[in-house]
DNA sequence: GCTCTTTGTGTCATTTTAACACTTTCAAAT
DNA sequence: ATTTGAAAGTGTTAAAATGACACAAAGAGC
């Protein structure tokens, strides 16, 4: 896939400069994030998916490249999360090796521009499998230890998201098309890391108007079933240009 | 100054990462940039303080150093803004042929990472001159275009610093360390680009409980001297340890 | 002492927030 | 057919925050 584009001579990775991406699921239940399982001397150890960028490819692009490549998603919520450039950033001892083998210049000054991204995890489902570069679902408050600073770029995601999530409906990227105001709520939950007031949460979200309830129910659940909702794109994009910007928690 | 450093072999400029900075500033009226001034071929043009970074430099060490070079000033609020990558963000002509002259490889990829730097303008007035690499404080209100992207990173800027203090109280970064809240008023409504009721303004303030109040009066000027306040550094510390973090607008 | 300019202050109506508990609906098990 | 378990769905009230609004006080300069 990559090979057609590298014939071309003028396209060249860029040895300093990658991108690394936290791609955030959600499971019904708690945050999750999609983490590249590297086989080392010392055991298994996690990394985010990432890459160099080409030199004649946007920032954007490159992450969507990672993105794509990892799990054939495309037109996927993204968002930059920064730079981060601590000269020192791949110079533990195992990041060392491992970029040895995987690197044309292993010993190349990277700097690294984080993105995170918004994925409805049962748009991907890794295969389990043993060989390298095969990804998985980690509950995010699993993560204790990354490679590099990926875990850095990971605290940082999560308080980006937190604060984004105040301030934009971007919630619904980690939902199916159709949902029960009970998993959005959970979601909020997740997110924030904090209880929300069931009623208050309702209450708020509703007098947002940007969900519309649909002529369907959830069926097959032991239990009363739920009002499916959808997000009302078009209402909230109508809000938006009348100047409100307040969809916030 | 930088010779010294550049002695040292192992220390090489990274021909691939800048970075730029918008140092804002407030003449207690209205918010200004600093500029640097490029005498091209078509004019005068603008263009934002940035260099390439160092290999073994932090970036945001690098930011440092670009404010300390420009303007002797060290210990200042920075924040970085984002990367920019678009792989053209260079070449516009007036622009090759500027870099032609001040760089060792003037057509190499370069992404830049942004930061935004809140100055007390008091403390860094540029000396008038006709020299390259004058700077200057203009109006942001005023500047209509810019070199390379520095455009795009200057409005960036802006949203960010507005999204950032209704958040944060970082306006105090851009006022003497004794200001009337009449100052701190228009601060915020030069900052959100709105009119804000004097008197909803102050209540909300004083209920911060973030800044003290002097035991000192403006003198000399001709009208009713206001009270001058401080901003309470330690009490701010002191909330925020206990979980209170909305000091928004 | 008059004028000019900016400071500084309070109330009220409206909206928003936070706290709180019980009934309904369905599937599954008995 | 009845019971059980599990989540859905719903309203009120008190407290706090917001937004709108106007006039007297203090000093400098003349």
């Amino acid at each position: 896939m990559r090979k057609e584009i590298k014939k071309n001579a003028a396209l060249e990775l860029n040895p300093n400069v990658s991108v690394d991406c936290v791609f955030f699921g959600f499971d019904f239940d708690k945050l999750n994030v999609l983490v590249i399982n590297r086989d080392g001397a010392d055991g298994i150890q996690w990394a985010l998916p990432g890459n160099l960028i080409y030199d004649d490819e946007h920032l954007d692009q490159a992450a969507n490249r990672v993105l794509a490549e990892l799990t054939g998603l495309q037109h996927i919520y993204l968002e930059q999360i920064g730079a981060f450039g601590d000269p020192n950033r791949i110079s533990k001892e195992s990041d060392r090796s491992w970029l040895q083998s995987i690197r044309a210049q292993p010993e190349a000054r990277v700097i690294t521009v984080a993105y995170f991204s918004l994925v409805k995890m049962e748009d991907y489902q890794p295969q389990a499998s043993s060989f390298a570069k095969s990804a998985e679902w980690i509950p995010v408050n699993e993560i204790k230890e990354l490679a590099f600073d990926h875990f850095d770029i990971l605290q940082t995601a999560k308080s980006k998201l937190k604060q984004m999530i105040k301030i934009r409906p971007i919630g619904f990227n980690l939902l199916p098309e159709k949902f029960t105001l009970s998993q959005l709520h959970k979601l909020y939950e997740a997110i924030l890391d904090k209880p929300l007031d069931k009623r208050n949460f309702r209450r708020k979200i509703q007098k947002l108007n940007i969900v519309i309830s649909m002529e369907e129910k959830q069926s097959g659940v032991p239990h009363k079933p739920s009002q499916l909702f959808m997000f009302d794109k078009e209402h909230y994009l109508l809000q938006t240009q009348n100047g409100f910007d307040n969809f916030g928690f």
